[in-house]
DNA sequence: TAAAAATACTCCATAGGTATTTTAT
DNA sequence: ATAAAATACCTATGGAGTATTTTTA
């Protein structure tokens, strides 16, 4: 059966007319480049080579096979090649999903990364409910997906690792009406439009317990939007009430709830269990460190004041 | 370093998803596929397959080089069958040239074998002086050519084959007012036009030799025209007199000269010396035989009429 | 006669088979 | 408990080396 390592003679052969130089080129002896070509020949069942005495000449066929041969060769170099660059890290792909959440803190980050310092990178980045990423990561059409654990259902098939804790807040304007006062209730927030990224289930049902059926997010939140960015800036020049994740906003300020809103998102990167993850989720994972790092609880004002 | 055997052990395993089936495959036992997947898997230094439980499964990794890897066998497969169809003649090249003499009998022949019955087969032919002929012919731009051997420079390189032997005759319609005449001498020609194909050196010097300096073809040829069929039509509806090969014309009458014109082309196959030939050249033998018949010499009209 | 390819032979690396163990469901 | 993959071990084929012969320029 055919060989890339006879079709490597051949064209070896062709390059130096000879198949003494020939066998110098792929690290053989004369007589066994010799019969390599023979062997090949013969599967073949055609002259590829004209032994015209000292010179080596390629029959028309030779020709034709040999164009073909370099081809293959080529095309065989590439597949290692690549691999070989995949496995140092220098190409990859990573096709990640983020939930809400974490696309708040991670995806303008991701992007950067692979834009700045992995341009020989492929990234596919999804957005959605957490139910669609993992459908999507069952069916292997995303390597991985970051969500809140707390939306996730529980499987054998699947891995959580990288679990990131990040506490949620409602924040305001430094310059808020409300941004000076010590404590507040619920109840003082509904003076003001309440914004934040779609929320979870889960997250409904804390804030009606904590707050009463007032604070369900049907009833509370006036603007919805996926996009953090934009709702930072709207609280920064409004009025505007956010709930979100405590750091997703450095430049807004904490509001001192009684009692005290205390939901914690648990950030975590999901995968197939058992199936090798490719090498580009350390970097994701090394992402997630930097970036899913929480802000400190704001000292009591009391404390402060002494 | 990368095998073939080993892509398509890969490609099965990816089609049949089970290390066993894929054995039976591509008939080898498990174990075997086994260490031929981990071996290919270490060359390239990356898991290609996810053994989860009783099923494999391909990484993100192992589908990409599964893709290149159908391509690679793929394209292996097809220059094994391309030269298979070559062996068995279904396929071939076949780059002849043709000088002028050859080509009024073989051109359309060749050209026709090649569109009736030969329809895989990639035939190109030239037309041409000996001398540029055989230069294309050494520079292996042509598999062989067919000329007369009067204008062939005998070198050790060339080898001649299948020589066939033809006759030339002045040729005229069977009305023309000479077509009766029991003998001519080459002034009785003159009253009319004379018609040929390009005549070499070697046929000017011998028709002199023979009839004297008017029958220099510079001085007695009127008509010159590389195509033999235009010819003949001018000679069947005229009175001109054709100078060709006998055979080229049957429907034409041969004059009976006298001293006889005793011109014979010797139309030889010439390919390079200690080169394989290309199966396509038995063909082109087999037509040359076919074709280059010569037509008998006409009996003497005194015997006719005894 | 000299340089290059082919042949003869010998050897061993490795691909493959058999038997068995390990693993996961 | 069972089915599948991995491991251990052994064998044999064929690819590669050395020595030699054949070829042709």
């Amino acid at each position: 059966m055919l060989t890339l390592v006879q079709l490597r003679h051949l064209v070896a052969l062709a390059d130096s007319g000879s198949f003494s130089r020939a066998a110098q080129k792929v690290h053989l002896t004369q007589p066994a480049l010799s019969r390599s070509i023979q062997a090949l020949e013969g599967q073949l069942g055609m002259p590829l080579v004209d032994r015209v005495g000292r010179r080596a000449e390629l029959t028309p066929m030779g020709h034709e096979v040999t164009g073909r041969a370099r081809q293959l060769i080529f095309e065989a170099a590439q597949l290692e090649e690549h691999t070989r660059g995949v496995a140092r890290g220098r190409q990859g792909t990573l096709r990640v999903g983020l939930g809400s959440g974490p696309a708040v803190m991670l995806m303008t980050p991701l992007l950067l990364e692979a834009a700045q310092h992995r341009p020989q990178w492929r990234v596919e980045v999804a957005r959605g409910a957490t139910e669609l990423l993992v459908q999507r990561l069952r069916a292997r059409g995303l390597d991985a997906v970051v969500v809140d654990l707390r939306s996730l259902e529980p499987a054998p098939d699947l891995t959580v690792s990288s679990v990131h804790q990040m506490r949620g807040a409602f924040l305001v304007r430094p310059r808020h009406p409300l941004a000076r006062r010590p404590a507040l209730a619920f109840a003082d927030l509904a003076a003001f439009p309440m914004a934040s990224i779609p929320l979870s289930a889960e997250v409904a049902r804390l804030l009606v317990e904590r707050y009463g059926p007032l604070a369900h997010p049907q009833q509370a939140l006036n603007i919805r939007c996926e996009d953090i960015a934009s709702l930072v800036d709207v609280a920064l020049h409004s009025d505007a009430v956010l709930l979100s994740i405590r750091a997703s906003a450095p430049s807004l300020v904490e509001l001192p709830l009684q009692p005290a809103l205390d939901i914690v998102a648990r950030l975590g990167l999901v995968t197939l269990a058992r199936r090798t993850e490719p090498a580009t989720l350390d970097i994701l994972r090394e992402l997630m460190s930097q970036r899913l790092v929480d802000l400190p609880l704001p000292k009591p004002r009391a404390a402060r004041r002494a």
